[in-house]
DNA sequence: TAGATATTTAGACAAATATCTAAATATATG
DNA sequence: CATATATTTAGATATTTGTCTAAATATCTA
């Protein structure tokens, strides 16, 4: 749970989030978005996929990125508490 | 905006956070709950302070933080975002 | 199988971060 | 004013993080 948060802590991994939210990407798609280098990318496509933010399939020569629902779900959660005033157990 | 992320992706400040969400503390009774050191707790309150997350009121000797909800409410934004699909545009 | 394309892994490095100790500041009170 | 208490600021240090280049792996196709 942790892991999502510095996931999102990162401008560029936020920016790759919402390039999924459009639509799934391979890695060299989503790498054209940015300045920085291919491998890069690909670090920050990893500490997404650990936090289970997104999820990757391999289609030929091209891995396609897309986002998993299910950790966003989670941290609505997290902020709903603080909104609504209940309780919250984290790590 | 980003401040707030880089201010939620540390455990210390989560668990801060989680703290002042039952009540307002001072700044001796939230370092009671950690290990760590006062002035690396009040280095963690600088920050979320910065991020607009907390906001703090000296009475006395004391500093008495609570939480703002305001910053809360974008964040729950920027969650929904990806929940329901809509368009978004962060900094 | 050889070569081209897509992507990742490995290793190095500079910048950012969390922590500490020591010192400074602010407030209250005898 | 002098001392005690609460908190922050300053400066140092070890760890983490984001980035790079070079090399490795995987897949496709001629």
């Amino acid at each position: 749970m942790g892991d999502v948060f510095k996931a999102l802590s990162d401008p560029t991994r936020r920016k790759i989030l919402e390039l999924l939210q459009e639509r799934p990407l391979n890695a060299g798609e989503i790498a054209d978005y940015f300045q920085i280098t291919k491998p890069s990318i690909s670090h920050h496509l990893v500490i997404l996929k650990n936090s289970g933010l997104i999820i990757d399939e391999r289609r030929g020569q091209n891995i396609i990125y897309s986002i998993d629902m299910t950790v966003f779900q989670e941290m609505m959660k997290w902020f709903m508490n603080f909104l609504e005033g209940g309780d919250n157990d984290e790590e």
